[in-house]
DNA sequence: TATGAATGAGCATTCATTCAT
DNA sequence: CATGAATGAATGCTCATTCAT
């Protein structure tokens, strides 16, 4: 189960607070994203932050703080990433564009931030979830304003009101299925990965939002 | 914690080892979705079964094995649905978009298998990850084959060639994200959702296919 | 720490849960007199018990249900051996003098209980010492009862009546104390011990002074 | 847990030794008295003396040191209070008078001395028990010889020489229990107590009943 | 077949105690 | 003199797992 982790090589020593709080997050990350909340053992996390166990409780609190931190400091890294990406006076496609750019540059540069976020924190109920949830609503929220700002521009299409947020969340999902997708294909660039979002779906969001719409009736099957 | 929680009322007796099996696994399933592998105890499990907790092991194992019967039982659940959804001679599209809703029905109806399979599987390192996501690239793989035969019927462009496999892997996280947001906001169909994503990634896909492509340089804010 | 206790020789097993609660209870009362409930360690209890640490927390819950029954229970022995030691048809005096002997018995036949009671319950907070504060308090208006019906039986003098219950706290720590000092001492009788105490506080150490000595047979109910 | 303790409002600085194991031992006497040796903190009680930790091993050494000392000191300081009370030219019914009504004052002054001294101290076993148990003894002894002075002016009957540490061993912990009660019923005073005290052993219960009473003023000391 | 009884092993958490500054 | 920083060593408690019946 434990195989090779990273660890601190020598127990350094009196160090301020701040930076020994971060050491702990960081190796708390790695842990967590490891072997998730319930396998990890803070005796583990101790370890790996090069720390005994006592200055984890006395910096951080019980490993349930302890986990809502991590999830809080990279969730804000993530957030931060993204936003910084993108310059809000572009058009939103452009916006769409940089933002999954630079989402797919922070899950190749911080992997175990990703994971933890992604995969861990759902599966622990209670807070964790709703945090997690709450925050990729927020997300979901920022997409569907681009995505509503891009159809009023060209005259809001009935379909892309009524259906706003759920293809934000559509759009989400497919992002974060992809950058699954690509922890096991890291041969495409980050660059690539954004076109083919863009490509799938801004092209079938700009046909719905210029009136073609996909319906059972006309496909090819039945409409000619 | 352990609200309220389904149990067989009486302690049954002498039934046929199969009807047990299936006991458990449904026992397994229900408690598995609302706590996670992890917090989920075997007292608990065995408990929502009616049967003692040895039983659980002289039929279905360690408590690994159990989670891995839960899944594997319910991943051939959630595949059968959708297969039996499709008919192999419709066109790409059609066979997608029943294909869809089959999911979304299946989404509904097994709301606990369906939470296990997305929420707790992944979280759960070791073979668990692993045997999950095979499946789920045999999802991504039956889709990908979907949307190349489509685009081969259409001269095969090679945007999707090189990419179907990446399509189809957004594809099926906008449909699972879909799903996970439908949750929590059941007042529309499963007939909606589908054509939502129809819309979001047929259209779009069929532009792909049809030689119009979205790059950053075509963005009005640069082309004129 | 952990000197010379004495300990069920081999594992004995299949008992039935009641033998089992016994066998646990016993430890614990033995070796919470011994160390105090905070230096008591459960896995000390279970040694001495014959038995695993998870057969304690499943049949008598946590560390302090533990110590809340071994109080209850020694509690209730204590006060069945003095209640059936009194014969309420006697005079007060003599009551008096069969109840003390028979607490004097019960502190000789059970060391180990009756320090559990007296020195450790009252240490530890809370609702223990409530408990036994509130047993204790029961005890004193026993004896109470006792001292103001003698002193209504011969007129009921003023001082009695305002003082009863004082009289009675004062008497209680009297034999108390007594039957500490007697764990040190324990080349007397309990006979003399109660002896003791009726002289001192029944008839007063001035009458003793001055050659008035009360004996079981002076007693009015047999004097006439 | 911490409800609301008293503490030294800023960290002062540089003060001479005997002053801040003075602080120490206050604050030790304090915390020991509120939660009992084992649940009392060494954290709380640097925070209540407002001194750091290191100091209080630096000037009181270990735990254990330190609640001796706070033992030690506040036995010192009941004894002087009690002794100081006494002239030894009066008779001994009024020294034993004096004394008690000191040792109330006592209890009444500080009632947090009195706690760790009786209530704690006996708990935690091992050295403490007998440091305790010995200073017990050694105020039972003095007892026991103003009981014998008293007995041997008046010709020294049998059942005193044989019983005068008994007897003794009795009225100490009449006494203390009487503290006890006293400390839930606040209402009567020192006096009182100690009025109740030298009618129920000095003179005698039935004494009392037939009217017989002892009162400063009839001791022989005024009497004659 | 079916289960109540029993446990080994692990984990989070706390606390008295000591350095390094 | 004075302390923030740091830890070794316990301890309470839980849970998957297995016998003996």
């Amino acid at each position: 189960m434990s195989e090779h982790v990273q660890r601190s090589p020598e127990r350094a020593k009196r160090l301020p607070r701040a930076v020994r709080e971060r050491q702990i997050l960081d190796a708390a990350v790695q842990v967590f994203s490891r072997y998730g909340y319930h396998s990890a053992s803070m005796d583990e996390i101790s370890d790996v932050a090069g720390v005994s166990k006592p200055m984890i409780y006395t910096y951080l609190g019980s490993k349930e703080d302890l986990f809502a931190q991590c999830i809080r400091r990279e969730a804000s890294r993530l957030l931060e990433a993204v936003e910084s990406g993108i310059q809000p006076d572009l058009p939103p496609d452009m916006q769409l564009w940089h933002g999954l750019r630079s989402f797919y540059r922070f899950v190749a540069d911080y992997r175990e931030s990703w994971t933890v976020l992604h995969r861990q924190a759902l599966a622990v109920g209670g807070s964790f979830a709703e945090e997690i949830t709450s925050m990729r609503s927020r997300a979901i929220e920022l997409v569907a304003a681009l995505v509503v700002s891009a159809g009023s521009q060209k005259g809001l299409a009935d379909q892309v009101e009524k259906s706003g947020e759920g293809l934000a969340a559509a759009l989400v999902g497919a992002a974060e299925s992809l950058a699954d997708w690509w922890l096991d294909h890291s041969e495409v660039t980050d660059g690539v990965l954004a076109s083919w979002l863009m490509n799938l779906v801004w092209l079938g969001f700009n046909d719905l939002v210029e009136g073609r719409v996909w319906t059972p009736s006309s496909s090819p099957a039945h409409n000619e």
